[in-house]
RNA sequence: UGGGGAUUGGUGUAAUGGUAGCACGGCUGACUCUGGAUCAGUUAGUAUAGGUUCAAGUCCUAUAUCCCCAGCCA
């Protein structure tokens, strides 16, 4: 086969890896690592991160590595990583063996700054966290060197070892590379390499009270790894220099780092720090609230693994800050779940329809396609009968002009059943509300064709009261009523542009009995309205479901647009 | 004002000196027992100014704008 398939172009970042591959560096393996911190939850930026370290290891033969960034005792815990560990799986990445901690490197990354002090390349600094800063210059301005910068290599190994047996207090030194007090890039201004800390740690529990800061770990991580290409984000492009200067004073492995822009959605902020704020303000109701952009977030809405990745395949990889626009990840959603999802009818607001013609005690079974796109779904049966509900949307006492829907005097199609029309309605007298419909049936048209021939315009979706499960139905929105929170003109706190109606509960919504066998996680798409996820949150007693998103609505759009006029 | 990056339709991207293409969104229309899906059409872009070249999104020179860096966070 010599077939020219059009293969998607490769990112920048596969074609880098790809030239290596085919210059046989680093023997033509290809090692890459996911290396989260575990002080909170994955979000949907890290998915980026994930599909490309996971993916690009994938596509060449390669593996990729789960590293915890575990060096901070303070803010880590195991509930995180037992979190992350079920997120990278979820959405659908194995690791394997390669299941890494920076604090399993500990001992190494001691005994190579204990090398670093022996050649007088670092020392312990007891300035205060205050001063140190203020020795560190600004942007336009070289930093001052510390008068401890000079001490003897014997007499600073001496202070380090006296770190490490916990003589100190926390914060009372530090032990710092000696690089160049007067870099333009300030992280070469004599980073902090270790802090003291005495801090239970989850893994190394009270082994150490120095703990190696994240630029003296990473790099060195990756090198005892054998990683080759270490993607990380933008913002490290200056960092990238200390990581070189340390493995080459070290001489050991050095791993290519490589950096991307971060993946960035309109209508939600995606910083772990701001995330945080949301749920600690109580503005969301946990990590896993629907509206968050949590991948623990999305499951629960209902998202699924696939529609992720292919928003991920689809953003591709660059070095540009850009932000994607929500309704494309919507598109993967639906592109998605429209092909998987059974199909089933539930009535969010509820109207009362009587059938006036209809049997009193009369039951009808009717056969529905579970779903159009896949007919290996099979049919399910739905009941029928004389007392139905339908969506209040689904009548106008007064219709306006391309409103295919019930009205008086007008017929429709009760999907999979038979054609009404409306005849008469009943109101409340005090509110002028209506609350019921009368309506009539044609015998005729059972399963929902008319043996004349004839046509009509709207097709309705239904429920029989007598046989309607109740539930609570959760209506998700966008957390943000603009695009970019953060970004805004008017130097608003990103808080005051939360939707207050990013959730809507109905508490009486009617649906098909076949809705009865649902577990937590099931999807369905609800006919007519949108997709639907089960909420862990159901009971025995009570279903309580969260809408994942709406289906595309051409008539809202029509409406919205006559409104506008 | 130091250093490091970036700039292609509304959005995300492709084109590696040779026809600016794809997807999303928007708008038309067709079809439809989901106003879903599907199908067809359409809309709209190389930040600016010079230069090199037969030919520039791509190379050169300026300019503009945006992002990141002054944690004992990662």
């Amino acid at each position: 086969m010599t077939t020219a398939e059009a293969q998607p172009a490769l990112d920048f970042v596969r074609q880098i890896v790809a030239e290596d591959v085919k210059a046989n560096k680093h023997a033509g393996r290809v090692v890459t690592r996911f290396p989260p911190e575990p002080n909170g939850y994955l979000h949907i930026g890290h998915a980026k991160a994930i599909c490309l370290d996971f993916g690009v290891a994938q596509e060449f033969g390669g593996t990729c590595h789960l590293r915890f960034d575990d060096t901070n005792p303070t803010k880590e815990e195991q509930k995180y990583i037992d979190a992350i560990k079920a997120d990278i799986r979820w959405l659908g990445f194995e690791w394997g063996e390669h299941e890494y901690y920076a604090s399993d490197y500990f001992q190494q990354l001691y005994d190579w700054a204990v090398a670093l002090i022996t050649d007088g390349k670092a020392y312990v600094d007891e300035l205060t966290a205050e001063q140190i800063r203020e020795h560190r210059g600004t942007l336009t301005e070289p930093g001052r060197e510390s008068p401890s910068r000079n001490r003897s290599p014997k007499e600073n190994l001496d202070l380090f070892e006296r770190m490490k047996r916990g003589e100190f207090p926390d914060g009372s030194r530090v032990l710092r590379a000696k690089i160049d007090m007067a870099s333009p890039n300030l992280n070469m201004r004599d980073p902090v390499l270790y802090r003291i800390l005495h801090a239970t740690h989850p893994r190394t529990g009270e082994a150490w009270c120095v703990y190696p800061m994240y630029d003296w770990a990473h790099g060195q991580s990756d090198s005892i790894e054998g990683i080759t290409h270490s993607l990380c984000t933008l913002e490290f492009e200056d960092h990238r220099p200390l990581y070189d200067w340390f493995v080459e004073q070290l001489g050991i492995h050095h791993p290519q780092q490589i950096e991307f822009a971060r993946l960035n959605l309109t209508y939600v902020v995606m910083s772990k720090r701001k995330l945080l704020e949301l749920v600690e303000d109580g503005h969301v109701d946990g990590w896993d609230d629907p509206r968050m952009p949590t991948l623990c977030g999305l499951r629960r809405r209902g998202y699924t693994p696939e529609a992720i990745r292919n928003l991920c395949a689809t953003v591709g990889v660059t070095k540009h800050n850009s932000i994607t626009d929500a309704a494309l990840l919507e598109h993967t959603l639906r592109d998605d779940l429209n092909k998987r999802s059974p199909r089933v009818m539930g009535v969010l607001r509820p109207l009362r329809v009587v059938i006036e013609n209809y049997p009193e005690d009369q039951v009808e079974e009717l056969e529905a396609i579970n779903n159009p796109e896949d007919e290996s779904m099979g049919t399910r049966t739905v009941p029928f009968s004389r007392v139905l509900y339908i969506e209040r949307d689904d009548f106008r006492e007064d219709p306006p002009r391309k409103f295919f829907r019930l009205a008086p005097g007008k017929e429709v199609r009760l999907r999979y059943a038979y054609f009404i029309t409306c005849t008469d309605l009943v109101k409340d007298e005090s509110t002028g509300e209506v609350t019921e419909l009368r309506c009539t049936y044609d015998p005729a048209t059972r399963g929902g064709n008319s043996p004349d021939g004839r046509k009509v315009k709207g097709t309705l979706h239904w429920v029989s009261a007598a046989h309607a499960l109740s539930a609570e139905v959760r209506l998700y929105d966008r957390l943000f009523t603009v695009p970019d929170p953060l970004a805004e003109k008017s130097g608003k706190d990103y808080r005051e542009f939360l939707n207050p109606e990013s959730l809507e509960v109905l508490a009486d919504c009617k649906l098909e009995p076949s809705l009865g066998n649902a577990q937590p996680g099931d999807r369905f798409q609800f006919e007519r309205i949108g997709y639907f996820c089960i909420d862990p949150d159901s009971s025995d007693r009570q279903l309580v479901i969260n809408r994942t998103v709406t289906l595309r609505d051409s008539w809202a759009k029509i409406e919205q647009a006559s409104s506008k006029k």
